[in-house]
DNA sequence: TAAACTGCTTGCGATTTGCAACTGGTTGTA
DNA sequence: TACAACCAGTTGCAAATCGCAAGCAGTTTA
């Protein structure tokens, strides 16, 4: 690992984790996908991360404290991936980057849905789905709301936008 | 290049063409630090890019219109880069990497400033600082603000910040 | 007992990176 | 008019990284 870093500027600092072409896919897996297994990320990914990428990432990943790794009581050679805080406040980082790629670039319309919603939605609703990772990834309990969460409402507006298709 | 996209994910093809570990730096100099020519670019960044490299990434934002380049009247040499607006529209997201990195790793106090102001700022400052560059950058008319653009005040806060260490 | 599944690792060719030197031209200064 | 400094890049090359495919040892399922 190559520890000496650049600058201490917090985007170039950040870059230096980040900056790469699948470790904030990796992150958007596991938050809007729910991928907590290897293979899960490996195989259930749209664009196709190669086994090596992804160990690597992981790895990193693990190393910069952004996610945690623990075993799988139910099976001896799985293990689950969660975000730390510090992974589950990259959100605004995906939701404003969703949101540009959504306003300019080819985004295709069932991939898109969850981009408008979150875009929509503003920052009272990313910390209402960053709550719903807290509870999810960290095991914290959350006063429970009335309706279904931030993580169902995007997933069944992306199935509605498949079935309609 | 390479034109196939490996999915419609808004983050993904976000990610194809900005998921390096320099063409967000470029844009961060442009918006902060009022580069505009590739020497400024290129000697006077913190972290120095090597001269292919930012002709590389500025061919590549010149051609998903992310910047544009004009003659400078001034020398016939010199280029003059702008950012369009949906450069301009990057701002939220190096601001939300910006909060993310502040927060979470070694940012040195110097460098962090703008972030902890721009932060602090919220969406609100985002938009006043994203008119002024739409003013420097397009060219549009702007109503005068009475006291120092948001520009001017992260230059000074960074400068005092400098001056008295 | 065999097939499928688990989280990776390894080999290797192709691509990308990054340093350094260089190019062809322009501008400022004496 | 001469010359140094400055301009936006380009080129060559070694090193690092990427990404495909195959392989591996152990575990679970049928």
């Amino acid at each position: 690992m190559t520890d000496i870093s650049r600058s201490g500027c917090p985007i170039n600092l950040s870059l230096e984790v980040l900056g790469d072409k699948w470790s904030l896919l990796i992150i958007r897996d596991m938050m809007f996908g729910n991928r907590r297994h290897f293979r899960e990320l490996l195989t259930k990914s749209e664009e196709g991360i190669s086994s090596n990428i992804l160990a690597d990432r992981l790895k990193t990943l693990l190393d910069e404290g952004i996610i945690t790794r623990e075993d799988d009581p139910t099976h001896k050679q799985k293990g689950i991936y969660s975000l730390t805080e510090q992974g589950i406040e990259l959100l605004p980082v995906l939701a404003q980057m969703a949101a540009w790629g959504y306003r300019y670039l080819p985004v295709s319309e069932e991939l898109g849905i969850r981009a408008r919603l979150l875009s929509e939605g503003g920052p009272k609703l990313w910390a209402e789905f960053m709550d719903e990772l807290r509870e999810n990834h960290l095991g914290l309990k959350r006063r429970k709301r009335a309706g279904p969460s931030v993580g169902e409402r995007l997933q069944a507006a992306y199935e509605s936008v498949v079935n309609r298709k």
